[in-house]
DNA sequence: TTGTTCGTACGAATTTTTTCGTAGCTTTAA
DNA sequence: TTAAAGCTACGAAAAAATTCGTACGAACAA
């Protein structure tokens, strides 16, 4: 079976996650900027991260602007809708679809700061108006 | 590189993740019970599916009682520790480790339900005490 | 007993993902 | 103007993940 573009289907592979982050990170950046963020976890060469990237653009993952000889890749989507698309597969392979489960296991397990859970309590309060 | 069954480092394949929901929500199962839930969604054969839990059985993720002749297989960790390990990373993938920003689009993007939203209320007042 | 059904084992093919080497063009500095 | 360094393109190798065919033993009904 074969993908097509059109394919609304978000489902980055584990690399290109690891260069969406540098992206959302940074914003629209060159390989070489990435590939760099990337070595700094792990070793990686160069065409390596290049290829990647421009697989993602082939998928429509990315843009870039080939204006000048460096290119400049972006995110193709807004990173708000793809993270809402990821987390929204999430909670439903992992909790069913239950935003209570998540958020009971999220809050139970982790030492989250006092700030995290006010930040969490006026998002609440919003919610309710 | 290698990886060693003591690596604790907990990175389920997508085929994987499947065959782990269906174990969590039905709990101990036959290959047979697996692969007929799993052909609900997809299309499957049996022996795709049988492999994938020899392997999983092989890295340690499941384990399986071979006293009959219809092997009886389980997730080998606690369903919230691993659970917790995938969310540890997904938060930390996606939100930089933030608790609050994953909740905010938890809650913003979604249609969640009044109960839902009392569930997590009366959660965080036990997080008070 | 015998044949049909159902089970596991497992090698291997296939597909997908990841990695890298090499070619060739552009820029830059000497 | 030329050498070195930087960039993209791209085929292809390597590795990982997925799928399946075949073999063969166990259970079971006729």
């Amino acid at each position: 079976m074969k993908k097509d573009h059109t394919d609304k289907n978000i489902a980055p592979t584990r690399s290109e996650l690891e260069i969406l982050q540098v992206l959302w990170a940074h914003g629209p950046a060159t390989v070489r900027f990435v590939n760099e963020e990337l070595s700094k976890q792990k070793e990686v060469n160069y065409t390596t991260t290049l290829k990647l990237m421009q697989i993602m653009a082939d998928k429509g993952i990315l843009t870039r602007d080939e204006t000048n000889m460096k290119h400049i890749y972006n995110v193709a989507e807004e990173e708000q809708k793809t993270k809402a698309h990821l987390l929204e597969k999430f909670v439903d392979a992992l909790y069913k679809g239950s935003a209570s489960s998540l958020v009971m296991q999220l809050l139970g397990n982790r030492q989250t700061s006092a700030e995290e859970l006010n930040a969490i309590k006026d998002l609440l309060h919003q919610l309710d108006k």
